[in-house]
DNA sequence: ATTAATTCTAGAATATTATTCTAATATGAC
DNA sequence: GTCATATTAGAATAATATTCTAGAATTAAT
């Protein structure tokens, strides 16, 4: 499903695996009727394909659901790759992660609000090792361009582990805000608000 | 569940409606199993009730899951009503506001994570309208005090649809990571780190 | 190419769980 | 007390997840 909603597929349909089909059946099951509405039943004849195939790729629906959610961050992880790698000051890695973040969740909406649901399942299953480790990558970035930061003075000394809050927190509120039709404007056409906010709340710096 | 995690309840246990002990058992069953490893024979016996009793009060699981919310989001919203009333400038209302969050969800870290896992749910089933109608009430309580700062000069002009999440996005996520151990220090102990970080991200003249 | 091992698919059988339904019991109004 | 209504009970049923056995496809080795 990362494929099929990123880009225009090229290969057949026939070609993309029965696993692939499933979780792209799970993401358009969990669309129609949520998480805990959709069904094994449901999922498995929109992916054409059989119970026994389904639980032998994914053990059980605990499993399938981890296993979208894992690959999901993957995707949303490489989405701004490009653009945080190449940053090279905090306020253009700042840049990056938030407009990369509002931008991916305007694109891939119903990914998205899956993310959002599944989340807190993941994290309590069988996979939440798997989950932890993505995250520490992710945070271990982040502090490291942060702390060069405070040491030279451009962002303030805050407690570390609020960071990460202050950063993308507006912008996953407002995310989530949007995907429950509470508002109105695409999460990427506030980019900068969202930006500005952060840049604000850790800069020592901010009304220069 | 209410009165029992926030006062010493004086009546006696039986003394508690059945429809009450259903409610307590439900957030028992959350915390032990998990939003979709509950079960209702599960509730029903730890709440020394029936099934037809649970299927009276609540008319289907989902039913009982948007009763304990719909509840916990009133006794949530009472918490730092007091507070919010008596704020009489728009930093003292974004205070009352942040800081009676951070403190509900440190002392109700059961609560508040169950609210957090079962929102999506209830915002797609039979009671999201009511779950609309309470949001539309906080929201608009509060854009009324930010549209006065607007005029007096004290806030500056935002995406009026903005606001909400500028506010308390950085809380509410610093609270996710809290209720899933990827943070320790307890939300209320940063409060003024997320105080601070709010009237930065709207006032007119942070840096005075 | 043939065999053997492995992976994958199928779907009936089973187990678990949610829900319905009918009857009995309490509660309150008059 | 009698009626009406609300509540409780739990067996019966329906919906759903999972297991299990067998067979088909694929791969690797010779």
């Amino acid at each position: 499903m990362t494929e099929a909603t990123t880009t225009a597929n090229t290969d057949a349909p026939a070609s993309r695996s029965s696993r692939d089909k499933l979780l792209a059946s799970a993401l358009a099951c969990f669309d129609e009727h949520g998480l805990t509405g959709m069904t094994i039943e449901q999922i498995r004849r929109q992916a054409n394909s059989s119970i026994g195939s389904l639980y032998h790729h994914f053990g059980n629906r605990e499993g399938l659901i981890a296993a979208l959610f894992l690959q999901l961050l993957d995707d949303q992880l490489a989405w701004s790759r490009t653009a945080i790698d190449a940053a090279t000051t905090p306020y253009e890695t700042l840049h990056a992660l938030i407009h990369g973040y509002l931008d991916w969740v305007t694109h891939h909406p119903v990914e998205a609000r899956f993310m959002y649901a599944a989340r807190s399942e993941v994290a309590r299953g069988e996979n939440a090792a798997a989950l932890k480790e993505k995250n520490r990558q992710r945070i271990g970035l982040l502090l490291a361009v942060l702390k060069a930061g405070i040491k030279s003075g451009s962002i303030r000394s805050l407690p570390p582990e609020t960071f990460a809050s202050l950063l993308v927190g507006p912008s996953e509120n407002y995310c989530r805000a949007w995907l429950a039709d509470r508002v109105q404007g695409k999460p990427v056409a506030h980019a900068d608000v969202f930006v500005d906010a952060a840049w604000r709340a850790i800069s020592a710096t901010p009304c220069e």
